[in-house]
DNA sequence: GGTGGCACTCGCCACCACCGAGTGCTAATC
DNA sequence: GATTAGCACTCGGTGGTGGCGAGTGCCACC
């Protein structure tokens, strides 16, 4: 009763599908693998593994097809982590390295990521509500409009501008933008409600209107999780999938032009587990992603995530190397936000 | 010699082709449209307009389907706009007017567009240099850091971090801050050189390595046109023409993808025309863009082209919706811009 | 438990014939 | 001279058929 030579038959049945996108016979099987037995012992462990929902098959004359089940044991207990080569390594660090400020730097992951998995890569902003304030800056525009810069310790810059309903005096700003930064300065959201209430009450009663008015501003774009962006690229590594079966893809696209759609599914899978998270066909919430798989990694100075990155790509994808390019990409760029 | 006829042949070859996307044929021509005349001499015209390279025939046995010129002569001289109807004016205004800031403007801008439209629809974010600067605000972070945060009139914001030789003294930079912003504010970039430089000449000598520093900075960040930024929507409605011409979807996507073309080709748009310019197949430079055909326009504040849409689709689209939509959609962008 | 053998299934492909849409041409007609 | 009816011709698409081969499940045997 060699229940070890099953997931070996599991795991060449997945290594092999990936590669080919063939099913798999036995006689294959037996080729290509140092098995060392014969198709039809093989034949007998692939009944077991299909009644146990593993495989299947397409046909009743074809080979066998790992199920999302099967996919999921073999990411679980059968695959290693593929290193990256040195020469990848080096690419992502030197590339990342390059980048001038934070937009770059999210614009190279997702194509650097893109490019290592060949799949649909997908980062998501730092978010603003994890991440501490560095400063706010506030720019009078005209009579009775203040522009609120607010800066984050990740780098992430978003502007807001606010409509008073009367004028405020000259000296209002320098001394608002002062107390704010005073107090407000290296908290984060869930800090900062006791701080801000304190600015609003250091000034006079007839000027808390326009102070409260920035105040609720500042926390409410901090709040807005509707805000959160993510960027895309590699769109294009889908359409190979479209080739072997087509009309899948459509929904995939669909999904991912949503962007709530995305950002949903990043935290989401932010619960799964501290580390590299995976998403196995059905196992996604969104029906349209009912045949793609997604790996996902935080990322965050500190060892704090702020903000996950992620590849998306048919369920027949190279898990383990796509997991190796996810957790690397992840690393780098939580090293690069904390430099 | 009735060489009206004949273009109303080719226009009613043009929009059954692209309604029914098959090759048309001479029957089905007079039927569908009253021509008044026999099939007979539909197809001797027909005969005429392909000698002269406006259709042309898949394959022997079959009917007609407009050349990439047939398609230019229809755009140029045989279509009329198609003008929006009140439910669909409403629903660009409305949907426009409730953007919050920029980067929304331009993101529901193309999700509007991609859907008017059913094609890829693209929005180039304003270009900084053609946008006058409204405001530089400078933020000390650190010893020897400085954040410099310029606004453009068109509401864009761009951040820059400038890193110093050597720590600068504390009033330094509300100075800086307030001579920049008397020279340079409400300049665009061809006007800021000499105001920026009797900035400099301000300072005293000791000082000018920083201030020079940070005038830079604020002159290279409008000169950056490497830093123009579109953004995308609509992928997924490639793929119904994938369906009908698979393989060529593939590198459009791939175009699509490099941000540099993108821009490339707007901007050569820009010389083709004041209003909306319609590129059709092989009149796109990019070779991947060979099958596909763009509609862009300039939108901008004050009559000032200061960035572009585009529709882009098969060269088997709707022209004159498209046309209308991509006009509709810049007219209310150029509105809010001023607002 | 593993293996060789064997009958069986069924998707895929190549082949073929047929249908029909569409054409170009010619001769007759307005 | 333009238009039309008639006609022979082309050729892509469809559907049916048969053979091939990969792959299976099962059974008897080691």
């Amino acid at each position: 009763m060699s229940d070890d030579r099953r997931l070996d038959v599991l795991r060449a049945i997945v290594e092999d599908y990936v590669t080919t996108n063939e099913p798999v016979g036995s006689r294959a099987l037996v080729e290509r693998h140092a098995l060392d037995v014969s198709p039809a012992t093989i034949r007998n462990d692939m009944a077991v593994l299909e009644e146990a929902g593993y495989i299947a098959q397409p046909h009743t004359s074809a080979g066998r097809v790992p199920t999302d089940k099967g996919y999921r044991l073999f990411v679980d207990r059968l695959s290693s982590v593929k290193p990256l080569s040195a020469a990848e390594r080096r690419a992502i660090a030197t590339f990342l390295a390059d980048a001038v400020d934070l937009d770059d730097v999210v614009d190279r992951s997702v194509r650097l990521l893109s490019q290592l998995t060949h799949q649909v890569a997908v980062v998501q902003y730092p978010s603003l509500a994890r991440s501490a304030l560095r400063h706010v800056e506030l720019v009078p525009l005209e009579d009775r409009r203040i522009l609120v810069v607010i800066i984050t310790e990740t780098g992430r810059v978003e502007q807001r501008i606010v409509e008073l309903d009367e004028p405020v005096a000259e000296d209002l700003v320098p001394e608002l933008r002062a107390r704010l930064n005073v107090s407000a300065a290296g908290r984060r959201l869930s800090e900062l409600d006791v701080p801000l209430s304190q600015v609003v009450e250091a000034f006079a009663v007839g000027e808390r209107g326009a102070v409260r008015a920035v105040a609720d501003v500042v926390r409410d774009t901090l709040a807005e999780t509707t805000e959160e962006r993510v960027v895309m690229a590699g769109t294009s590594n889908l359409l190979r999938a479209d080739r072997d079966f087509p009309g899948t893809v459509r929904p995939v696209i669909e999904a991912l032009e949503e962007q709530v759609v995305l950002l949903r599914l990043l935290t989401e899978m932010a619960e799964d587990t501290v580390d590299v998270a995976v998403r196995i066909g059905h196992e996604n919430t969104h029906v349209g992603l009912a045949e793609a798989s997604i790996v996902a990694a935080g990322y965050g100075a500190d060892g704090e995530t702020v903000a996950r990155i992620g590849a998306l790509g048919p369920t027949r994808m190279d898990y383990a190397g796509t997991i190796a390019s996810v957790r690397a990409v992840a690393r780098y760029l939580s090293r690069i936000l904390a430099g």
